[in-house]
DNA sequence: AAGCACTATTCATACGTTTTAATAAATCAT
DNA sequence: ATGATTTATTAAAACGTATGAATAGTGCTT
């Protein structure tokens, strides 16, 4: 390995001068344009590469950022993950990514793991949270730049990009009503998860302005489960359970994406057509959502954007370290979009 | 910051033997057990935890490993990442993840950054790969532990995990003809993708072995592309296109569960029923596939094990570097399996 | 009684960088 | 000419760890 030292050799200046001029240090205006050739020339031709080691032991500091996602395997994390790695690019940041599989244990371990490796600010995606809540609270200790996506979060020590799930309901039912469906099952998400009730509140809101009365035997929840592809089943055997009761509904309003593919799942085996007898509208847009066919009618997440916006909360509190400024929290909640597609259609 | 100064003085020991002891190393076998104790109660105590910097700087270890993906938002990613994590994980490695973009300069960009930070072992996610192969050329310099995955290689400087697609290609034909299909259309993949070539051979094995004429007005190829998600779109268009020329083909075989998507959609807006029309069968067993409707039949890739292949392959190569043996590289072809769901149908 | 092996512990150094403080020469104002 | 400032460069220290070589005591052999 070819240290600055060897560079200093090479170049005949001392390495001092060398990583003053290397990093283009604030001394660097006092040091002569052939001189700064004459390094740069040494540099390049011995192939000089900075250890970031011994850099980071001086500079304290990392220039890395922790990724923490719940559970990988959900479909929602691909585009947020993509957000999240393209703007820490933009910034010469790397993640370093940790799957906490829902496991409190496992949480714990790569918490401290990253804590260890001194990143600099952490990105934690919590999409699909059945831990409890006072795990968060070892966040708070860490005294780390932080910024949660997916769980909406007060206070002032750690930072939250979340959808707003109200508006999001409102739309979901607002564009069914529009379609002229009034018999609509709903199935909620799990009582436990952060989203469900501020997205059932949009819904309930939506009836309200619209006159729209709820038939409570047409509202069901999904269980809480630790596996984000369980509400595809849940969705699948709520949805058979309402077929039997033999209600008659017209339109189905599920809690995400996959709990709409289970429902559709479910009225495709009850012998019911989708949109032709059941509209289904979903939640999120995963990427499935505009593959499959009829393709989903859903309330999008910007997700990308989310993950970006997660990031850049990061990377200006990172700053603010830095400068010894002190910078609260920041919670952000964005607009949902309604994007519609071939899973529903007005009553005719 | 406490250091392993503070837990010397603190214990009444030097520095060297709360090293030596707090890392159980080879000289601890003379430390009595009651010094140990004093030891670890005064890390305890002040809560020390060592500096991660110092130890690389010295130990010119980084327990990281670097991840590189040609293309996150490819739904073949998911599970392939967890397979790399979760064994990552059992090894106490930490994963820096980078996305590709499949663009030259990111990849150039990010393999210096990745360098610079001492990776000790690279997997590479090659599954969509549209660069030009010396870019490879650059990986094999580093010298250090690479495994790709979705690639196929020869030589002794990089190792690679890939599905059998000659089986593959053969299991899905075999499978299409145990059914009664005979009239069945092919969408191959793209001419320069790596596994193009050996899963069309799979099924022009197949079809002699079953003594099937493949009729070539019934073969179309996916035109290249740099977005995975493209191959839906072609898909889609090939089909359409298939169907105008009125060959009555009952079953399509499809490069790709992304083209399976495609073709389906084509299919439904011809007013043809999967299965009960025509039947179609995938490749990976990407996530969405068991949850659209109908759900697709496909041949499935061993994804997490192919993950987790390329991960124990590389952590393997470390420690023959650490012990200075030299070690050649590995070429793992995994076994595909068929997985039958209801987007086929025989043939009545 | 000398020599040796083992036990218990420490000193000093090196890893490669960045930065503070210092040195020395050149330039400038008075 | 003198002191002050700017320019150009460097020696030395520090970041926190791990380790080879050194020290010293103990017990054992011959």
């Amino acid at each position: 390995m070819v240290t600055i030292r060897d560079v200093a050799k090479e170049s005949g200046f001392s390495s001092t001068t060398v990583s003053i001029v290397l990093n283009d240090a604030p001394l660097a205006r006092y040091i002569p344009p052939v001189t700064k050739k004459r390094i740069e020339r040494a540099a390049e031709k011995l192939g000089y590469r900075p250890n970031q080691f011994a850099r980071s032991l001086r500079s304290k500091r990392s220039h890395t950022v922790g990724v923490m996602v719940f559970d990988m395997t959900d479909p929602y994390c691909t585009l947020v993950l993509r957000g999240i790695e393209n703007t820490l690019y933009q910034a010469s940041y790397l993640p370093i990514l940790t799957d906490v599989h829902n496991e409190r244990s496992r949480f714990e371990r790569y918490l401290e793991m990253l804590l260890d490796r001194r990143i600099e600010g952490l990105v934690v995606l919590a999409n699909w949270l059945f831990l409890d809540i006072n795990l968060l609270a070892d966040l708070e200790k860490s005294s780390i730049p932080t910024a949660i996506i997916g769980c909406e979060l007060k206070g002032d020590s750690m930072s939250s990009v979340i959808v707003d799930n109200e508006v999001g309901g409102y739309l979901a039912l607002e564009y069914l009503h529009s379609l002229g469906h009034r018999k609509i099952a709903f199935i909620r998400g799990p009582k436990t998860l952060g989203d469900s009730s501020p997205r059932w509140r949009g819904v309930r809101n939506c009836a309200k302005a619209c006159g729209l009365e709820l038939d409570s035997r047409l509202v069901v929840d999904l269980p809480e489960s630790r596996d984000p592809l369980s509400s595809f089943e849940a969705g699948q055997k709520l949805t058979e359970e309402l077929i039997k009761q033999k209600r008659g509904f017209t339109a189905i309003l599920a809690f995400d994406d996959m709990t709409a593919f289970g429902a559709i799942r479910a009225l495709s085996k009850a012998g019911l057509r989708v949109p032709e007898h059941c509209s289904v509208i979903g939640f999120d847009d995963v990427a499935a959502s505009a593959l499959c066919t009829p393709p989903l009618t859903t309330v999008r997440q910007p997700m990308e954007a989310m993950g970006a916006g997660a990031v850049n909360i990061v990377i200006e509190g990172i700053k603010s370290v830095l400068e010894k400024r002190e910078v609260g929290a920041n919670h952000r909640k964005v607009a949902p979009e309604l994007v519609v597609r071939e899973s529903t259609r007005s009553l005719s």
